[in-house]
This record gives structure tokens, C-alpha cells and sequence, in this order.
RNA sequence: GCCCGGGUGGCGGAAUUGGUAUACGCGCACGACUUAAAAUCGUGUCCCUUCGGGGAUGUGGGUUCGAUUCCCACCCCGGGCACCA
């Protein structure tokens, strides 16, 4: 018997198996998801951030594809014209490592990895358009890499200097800004990333630093933590440039401070260690050895570790000395670890009274402090003071100043100086340039060539691309395998047509993927990276989807990349993702599905076990898109027993259901509500999905079919039957696609659910004061039994109902509102009906603002619970054998003393 | 330290503008079908109770006829940033 049972699962999974085959072999028959570009359809552009290879799918991957191919198909049934595509990330380091493990090359690797991954992919049944699918190791797509890389050059935008940059030792290559956390390489949370000086690439991101920042405001469907992120990350700053001048020389110190309101207790100036000048003032005096010294001691350290938390001050003074220009104080100057050559002007202006690091910098080199800003109702003292005070107070010390609301004194004291020429305005950002050099062989070479001649030139455009070298030829291992090939590094200079070398670096594969998404516009393109027109005709992208670690790096490098190309002339958008979508993490036992802790659910497994039905649909079903989901095996086979119920409520229905007119007037009660209820589920279901409430919108449409299954219904109208039928095979279809093409089927529908008409709610049948009546009714039903059962009273000769109708409540409160005044409850009802009878144009202000108000009552749902329960007093009655008594229970104190809260009926049973 | 989120049953988590707190799912209990089991279906399921009620949405206050929702203070958790002058 259990065999036979075994055997019976066994089959309904073939059956989805098979189900699922046979519709993907449909789909890719009749090319349904191919992007029609004639179309009159308004286009729509569904786009999932694109993987890198990494051959095996994780759950992460499904989440994500399970969400846009959702998406996609909801607005593809809805009538838009869907661009869906995918694509892989095919450069970088992985690809190296395990080449060289596998003693394979990076391209073999990487041609293998796409294949698995694609298949995998392919499983899940999502309506991508893989006729234009893209792979940037490709050289047909990083020849474009290098023309913008050109380009940028012509306008200024990409540039090369010699620069202290982060270098990772376990990738052997540098790494920008945005790749370093908490100090380490972005891949190697273990490995610190250390300081170089080298001679790099960089892409002039900081030109745009204001429209990246002024833009965010205009990305109002994206989540604020990512805009609040890149904010942060770009870090504007206001503040002022003010000039001291050294003692000796005259020569200019310009500082950076965002609190020139402090200027007049400035007791000290600092300089960055590597700032120029200081070995400048010191040259020659018996400072010089010290530090010089002292220089070469912060030179060992990396930023990161210069600047880690609680890390104690150090510095030493130049025996040099500035002076203040507002008061011609002569001060002394240091060099100092805790000063940033690359932010502001590399020298500080030091208060050590109203800044915590300058505080801490003369407590321990025994420098002055003066208060120059007092709080409110206490005296501070120089002296004395344990800690700086950075609060608001009052001026002091500052001669004209005096008395002024230190906040005040920023702007006064700014104008003063730019009158005084001592001083100016200016704004300041944490942003640096993109170091896109990578000393590394899996990515798009720069299409530079040295020449001891006439340095460095760029590769004419007619050359492009400048393929990588068959990797065979290169040596893996040690540094980059790029420079072991010969045939790629000796060339001729395009100039002088003499001997020289090319650039051996590559970019990063950042510079990859800042673009791709406009590559799909045009994907097979030959001649430019994609044609202009259609590139705006589909940009920006209209819904993305990814996690949310790529809040800066890939967020922040494509937003660039669009604003650098459509200076560039390529396209004319300004910002590349209208919406963005991040979806959660998958996790299990309450942490990330990670190897080290064991807990790593393999989707494939689920799609064997199950079908990517189940496993797309619970991956949507069981939490909010953007929260974590928690892996639960109940919860899949939760999944897998509501589609199972679907089939059988199909099954059970698909003979004795009709297709025609529904003919509202001949419909009974229970059928009108039946119609109701399915009218409002698509119209929730609807509005849940345009606001990736997902889960919810399976929800709602679960519930219909439960709803559906109940006897009540099996003689309801067939047309109406079917109609709900249709309706909760639309419903279902971006989540269960498969299933519902199938079920589409044996209902003997035309064509393809995945391209039929989202079904559209009627208003005209939503009857949601019947549907609360319903539901009002079961409630009371329930009490009664309840109170019965409790009291024990087997046959109560009546029952009382007092009721306090909500919706007089509501009124009450919109009286309020609008007068601001606090009626008593029957004032309230006597205005209620003088506002009804008052002509509305006559009537004056307030009233004609109750009336508004009373207006969005009538518009949401109320409904007269009296009345509703008087109407049902005879099947109630039938219901108990006793007699019910209806009571109004209107005024506050009778309601509450009765304990009717408004919209809930209190019981006595006598 | 600063800036965002968030604290609700045994669990994941719902509550559209303040109006039945705990939707939906899991788990649990009982029942139906069955020789039995599985599957399926149905019913119940916050806590206490002297059976009148009473108490619960991190803690303490406030506004209100009514607060998970609004206001104030505090505690805890998650995330981001952090010698950036």
C-alpha cells in the first residue's frame, strides 16, 4: 500500500515535470517572449541584475529570477511590450583562480560555467528573450568597453596618475574605493588591503559627484536606503576655505572647515604627513631629520589603519607657524597622522575647545585651548573641560562676533572673509575618482600603448578591439599572466610606428557591468554599442531587480556611466533604473546560507524533488520580496499541496463550467457576493503585485480559491464558475506559469495564458458594504454560539443585540476634524443631517469641508451594522429558536456600559 | 558616535486614513474518511479566570469614546557610515 502511495507522489511530480517541459518547449516554439521592436505597445523593461558565472544556481539567484520573471509576465499580461533579457558577467578574478586549480584556462572555464548556469536557468522557466543574451568576456562586447574608454579620454574623463591605492595581496591587484570594507578587500574579508603608490587608470567620477547627488532626489521609486547610501558614500559637505598665511614666507595655508564659526579659537594648524609643503618648511632647519622621519613612520601604515577607531593621535610640530587672518594670532603647525591629504585642502585649522579629534591632539602634545562658543545656562572652561563641546551656544572670544547664535556666525563669518579675501566658500566631497586598473588577465585590456617616444597613446578606433591573447599563451600563477605573453605586450607605436609596449592592465569588471543593461536595447549590434534610438526608446530601465549590496559599487558606477555616455553623445538618459527593487536575503536557522555554516539549501534539489513551480512560487509566497525569507520545508510543501489543490478544483470544475455573459440580475445573493469577492481579489491582487507585495498577492488569490472550494458554490451560475476559474488561472500565472498554462489548457482556452489579458476589476460589482454585512453576520453568529455555549443556556428565549453603528463614529470623528471642535455624540448626528440638507454651494466653509470629509466616508466602506443585523433578525432567529432583540446603543457612555464598541454588537442572552 | 530600519502568539509573520489585535502559512489538538497508516477534508488553537469578566502588540507616560497605528522619554535587535576637519 505505502509503495503505491510513494508511487502516486512519485507521478504528480512527473506530471509537473512533464508539464513543465512540454510548455517550455511551446514557449521557445513560438518564440512568446521574444521582444517584438515594431510593436505599438508601450514598452516595458524588466531587468534582474546579471549573474556571474558561477555555474551552480544558489537560492539568492532563484529569489531574484523568481521576482523579475513575475514581474515581467504580470506587465507582459497587462499589455506592455516586455524587454526581459540575461545575460552573464563573465570577467574577473574567479575565473583566473580556478583556472589555474583546474589547470584549465580562464575562457574554457568560463564558457563551461555559462552553460551549466544557463541550463540551470533554463529550468526554472523564465520568459527571458535569449536572443539576446549577452557575455561581456566576449570581444563583441568589451570592444565597447574600450571605445568608451576612448572616448572618456577625448573628454577628460578617464586620466592617469600616480596615486596611494588599495592593493589586495590574495587578487594581486588593486582595488578602488568602493571595493575595500572595513578595511579589507571587498572578496577576502581576511586579507587588509594595503597602501601602493602606483601609476593607475581612473575614471573622473568626482565630475559628477553633484548630479549624482542632486539625481537621487529624483528616484522616487527607489528605496531610501540605497539613495540615503549613496549620499553618504558621495558625502557633500559644505564649508569654508579660510587662509592662513606661514610667519616667515608669506606663503598661503588654505584650510577646510565646516565650522568657521570657531575661527577665533583656532590654537594650532595641521598638514597631511604627505603634503608637499611640509617637507618644503622644514627643508633646511633642524626640524628636517625628525620629520622627515616622521613622514616615512606614517608612510608604512595604510589609510585604513591610520585612520581605524580609537586609534591614538600622533604628529609632530614643523617649528613653524601659521598666522589666523581674523585675529593675526601666530599659532604653531604639525603634521599629523589624523589629517587627509585628499580631503579638503590636506590642512586643518584645529580648535581643540569644540572638536573631540583636536581636543584629544592637544591634551597630549599640551597645546592651548580657547572657548570660543558657550552653551546655554553653563560656563565652560578651557581649563577644565573634559571632552570638546560641539553643541549650539553663543560667541565668545570673537570680538565683533560676540553674542551671535554660533549657527548664525557660520554664515556671518563666511561673508566676512570672502570680503577680507581671507576666506571663501566652497563645498567638499568624500567621493574619489574610480581606479579602474586591475593588474590582472580575465578582463577588457586598455587600450593604451607606451612609447618611450611619445608616451602614452591610445589604440586608434579602426584597431578596436584589442583582443586578450589566447590564454594558453599566458603563464597563471604568479603576477599578472597578461605581461608573460609577449605577442600582446610588443607592439608599434600608432604615432611613430616604433617599438613600443601595451598597457598590460585591464579594468575593472565594474566598467562591465555600468552598461550592459543598454546593450540588451541593441544586443546584436556589429557596428555601435547600441543604436541611439532604441536605446531610448527602452531606457531607463523601468524595474531592476537585485540585492542590495550593490548599493554603491554597481549603483553608483552605472549611474556614472550613464550621465559620462550621454555626455559622450550615445544616449540621452540621465539615470539608468527608474525603479529599484532589492530584494532579501535568503536565509536558514535564523543566519545566511553560507557553506562554513552548513546550511545551503541546493534549489535544484527542490526543483527535482518538487518542480520550479513549487520552487519559484514559495521563494514569492513566503515573505515580503524585500525581507529575508527563511527556508522552511514545511513552507515548500505548503506550496506544493496549494497547487495540488488548484489542480483539483480545475479538475473538478472544468465540465461544468461556462464561459458566457454573466447575467448579474438573475444571480442570487450568495452568487453576487461569489462575484464580488472575485472582482475585489483582482483588483487587491492587482494593486499588490504594482507594489511587489507578492506574497500578498498570492494570498489574495489563494483565497479566492478556497472561497471556491466551499459547497456552498457547486450550484452557483457556470458562467460565473468559470469566470473565477479564468480568473485564478490569470492570477497565478507569473508565479506558477507552468501550472497555469496547463490548467489554461484543459479549461479549453485559446493560445497562451502568459500573453492573455490580466483580467480587470469591475468596481461596478465590488460590493464591499455586502461583503462586510457578510462578514459582520458570521461574527455575530459566532458571539452568540459562543455566549451560548459559555452561559450554557441551551434555549434562550432572547437574545439582545445592542449595537453602536461604527460608521456614526466615523462621522463623528470627520466633524471634529473639520471644526476642531469637540461634539457631543447627538450634536454630532444634528450637524451630520444639517450638513446633508445645507445646498452645497451655499453652504459655508467648515461646512462645506464636513462634506468632504463625510464625502471620503461614503467612498470607503460603511455600512449601518443596525440596519444590516435587523435585515438578518429572522434567520438569526432561526439560527438560535430564540427571539433576537435589536437595541441601539448610540450614545457613548449607554455603548460602553453595555460594552457595545462601535461596530461590535454586545450580547445579552435572557 | 551619527544616520536609517525594526521589536506583535510556540514559530514565519498580517492589520490600507486610529475602529473585531494576531489575516495567511507552519506547528499542535480533535473530528470525518479508513481494518490501519499516509494523503485529503473539516473544526479548534494569545494568556488568566471564581465563568461575571480581566490582561496582552519591547518599557514607561501622553492625546482620544477608542492606539500595534499619532506624540514624548527609555531599552533591545538588525543594517549603513565613521578621526572627512
Amino acid at each position: 500500500m505505502l509503495i503505491k502511495i510513494i508511487a502516486k507522489v512519485m507521478e504528480m511530480t512527473k506530471n509537473f515535470k512533464k508539464i513543465e517541459q512540454k510548455w517550455q518547449k511551446r514557449w521557445a516554439k513560438e518564440k512568446i517572449f521574444k521582444v517584438n521592436e515594431k510593436s505599438k505597445k508601450m514598452p516595458y523593461y524588466v531587468l534582474e541584475m546579471f549573474p556571474y558565472p558561477s555555474g551552480r544556481l544558489h537560492m539568492g539567484h532563484v529569489r531574484n529570477y523568481a521576482l523579475g520573471d513575475a514581474f515581467a509576465r504580470f506587465k507582459r499580461m497587462q499589455g506592455f511590450e516586455v524587454l526581459y533579457p540575461m545575460g552573464y558577467d563573465s570577467f574577473g578574478l574567479p575565473a583566473e583562480n580556478a583556472a589555474i586549480k583546474n589547470k584549465t584556462n580562464p575562457k574554457k572555464w568560463t564558457e563551461q560555467q555559462i552553460k551549466t548556469m544557463r541550463e540551470q536557468q533554463q529550468l526554472l522557466g523564465n520568459s527571458y528573450d535569449w536572443e539576446r543574451e549577452i557575455a561581456t568576456y566576449n570581444p563583441n562586447y568589451y570592444k565597447w568597453n574600450q571605445l568608451f574608454f576612448l572616448n572618456f579620454l577625448k573628454k577628460g574623463l578617464a586620466y592617469r596618475k600616480k596615486a596611494p591605492v588599495n592593493w589586495c595581496s590574495k587578487c594581486q591587484t588593486v582595488l578602488a574605493n568602493e571595493q575595500v570594507v572595513n578595511g579589507c578587500c571587498w572578496r577576502h574579508e581576511d586579507t587588509k588591503a594595503e597602501e601602493k603608490r602606483l601609476e593607475q587608470w581612473f575614471f573622473k567620477i568626482t565630475d559628477y559627484a553633484d548630479e549624482l547627488l542632486e539625481d537621487l532626489d529624483t528616484l522616487e521609486e527607489w528605496p531610501q536606503k540605497v539613495k540615503t547610501m549613496q549620499k553618504n558614500w558621495i558625502g557633500k559637505s559644505h564649508g569654508t576655505e579660510v587662509y592662513f598665511t606661514e610667519k616667515d614666507s608669506g606663503k598661503k595655508i588654505p584650510t577646510f572647515t565646516t565650522r568657521p564659526d570657531t575661527l577665533f579659537g583656532v590654537t594650532f594648524v595641521v598638514f597631511a604627513p604627505e603634503h608637499p609643503m611640509v617637507k618644503e618648511l622644514v627643508a633646511g632647519t633642524e626640524h628636517e631629520t625628525d620629520v622627515l622621519k616622521f613622514i616615512e613612520e606614517v608612510k608604512g601604515e595604510s589609510l585604513i589603519d591610520r585612520l581605524a577607531e580609537g586609534k591614538e593621535k600622533k604628529g609632530i610640530a614643523l617649528g613653524k607657524y601659521a598666522i589666523n587672518p581674523v585675529n593675526n594670532e601666530v599659532i604653531p603647525i604639525f603634521a599629523a597622522d589624523f589629517a587627509v591629504l585628499e580631503y579638503g585642502t590636506g590642512m586643518v585649522m584645529c580648535v581643540p575647545t569644540h572638536d573631540q579629534r583636536d581636543f584629544e591632539f592637544a591634551e597630549k602634545y599640551g597645546l592651548q585651548k580657547k572657548v570660543v562658543i558657550q552653551p546655554k545656562g553653563k560656563e565652560l572652561n578651557a581649563h577644565t573641560m573634559g571632552k570638546a563641546f560641539v553643541d549650539e551656544g553663543v560667541m565668545v572670544n570673537s570680538e565683533k562676533f560676540n553674542g551671535l547664535g554660533n549657527v548664525d556666525a557660520i554664515e556671518k563669518i563666511s561673508k566676512w572673509l570672502e570680503k577680507e579675501r581671507t576666506g571663501k566658500r566652497t563645498v567638499n566631497y568624500k567621493l574619489r575618482d574610480w581606479l579602474i586598473s586591475r593588474q590582472r588577465f580575465w578582463g577588457t585590456p586598455i587600450p593604451i600603448i607606451y612609447c618611450d617616444k611619445c608616451g602614452a597613446i591610445p589604440v586608434p578606433e579602426k584597431d578596436l578591439p584589442v583582443l586578450l591573447p589566447d590564454p594558453s599563451k599566458a603563464k597563471f600563477g604568479g603576477q599578472n599572466p597578461l605581461t608573460t605573453v609577449k605577442e600582446f605586450v610588443e607592439t608599434k607605436c600608432p604615432k611613430c610606428k616604433g617599438d613600443a609596449k601595451r598597457e598590460t592592465d585591464t579594468m575593472d569588471t565594474f566598467v562591465d557591468s555600468s552598461w550592459y543593461f543598454m546593450r540588451y536595447c541593441d544586443a546584436q549590434n556589429k557596428k555601435v554599442p547600441f543604436d541611439k534610438k532604441i536605446a531610448e526608446k527602452w531606457l531607463p530601465v523601468d524595474q531592476y531587480i537585485g540585492g542590495i549590496e550593490h548599493a554603491i559599487l554597481h549603483l553608483l558606477y552605472a549611474r556614472f556611466f550613464t550621465k559620462a555616455l550621454r555626455d559622450c553623445g550615445f544616449l540621452k538618459a540621465d539615470e539608468p533604473f527608474k525603479r529599484l527593487f532589492t530584494q532579501g536575503m535568503v536565509i536558514k536557522d535564523g543566519r545566511k546560507m553560507s557553506k562554513s555554516f552548513g546550511n545551503v539549501v541546493d534549489p535544484l534539489e527542490i526543483i527535482e524533488k518538487y518542480n520550479a513551480d513549487t520552487a519559484r512560487m514559495f521563494m514569492l509566497y513566503s515573505a515580503l520580496p524585500e525581507k529575508e525569507l527563511e527556508w522552511s520545508d514545511k513552507g515548500v510543501e505548503a506550496v506544493f499541496k496549494f497547487l495540488n489543490r488548484v489542480i483539483d478544483l480545475v479538475e473538478d470544475n472544468k465540465n461544468k463550467i461556462g464561459f458566457g455573459k454573466i447575467d448579474v440580475k438573475k444571480l442570487s445573493g450568495v452568487e453576487r457576493l461569489l462575484l464580488s469577492k472575485a472582482h475585489r481579489t483582482i483588483l487587491n491582487a492587482t494593486g499588490e503585485i504594482e507594489k511587489k507585495q507578492l506574497n500578498y498577492a498570492i494570498a489574495s488569490a489563494a483565497r479566492l480559491v478556497d472561497e471556491l472550494r466551499k459547497e456552498k458554490y457547486d450550484s452557483a451560475d457556470k458562467n460565473l464558475r468559470g469566470f473565477c476559474i479564468e480568473t485564478i488561472v490569470k492570477l497565478l500565472a507569473p508565479f506558477a506559469p507552468h501550472l497555469c498554462e496547463e490548467l489554461w489548457e484543459r479549461i479549453r482556452k485559446k493560445g497562451f495564458v502568459s500573453v492573455a489579458e490580466w483580467p480587470k476589476a469591475n468596481e461596478k460589482f465590488i460590493d464591499r458594504k455586502a461583503e462586510a454585512g457578510e462578514a459582520l453576520l458570521e461574527r455575530v453568529k459566532q458571539d452568540v454560539a459562543t455566549v451560548k455555549e459559555l452561559a450554557k443556556i441551551n434555549k434562550p428565549k432572547t437574545v439582545s443585540l445592542f449595537v453602536a453603528p461604527a460608521w456614526k463614529w466615523k462621522a463623528l470623528k470627520a466633524i471634529k476634524e473639520a471644526v476642531g471642535e469637540k461634539p457631543d455624540f447627538g450634536g454630532a448626528m444634528k450637524a451630520i443631517s444639517k450638513v446633508k440638507e445645507a445646498p452645497k454651494n451655499e453652504a459655508p466653509g467648515f461646512v462645506k469641508s464636513i462634506i468632504n470629509k463625510l464625502g471620503e466616508y461614503r467612498d470607503s466602506v460603511q455600512i449601518d451594522e443596525f440596519a444590516a443585523l435587523k435585515e438578518a433578525t429572522t434567520q438569526l432567529e432561526k439560527d438560535f429558536g430564540a427571539k433576537i432583540v435589536l437595541e441601539k446603543a448610540e450614545k457613548s457612555k449607554e455603548a460602553k456600559a453595555r460594552n457595545a464598541l462601535p461596530g461590535k454588537p454586545a450580547i445579552l442572552i435572557e
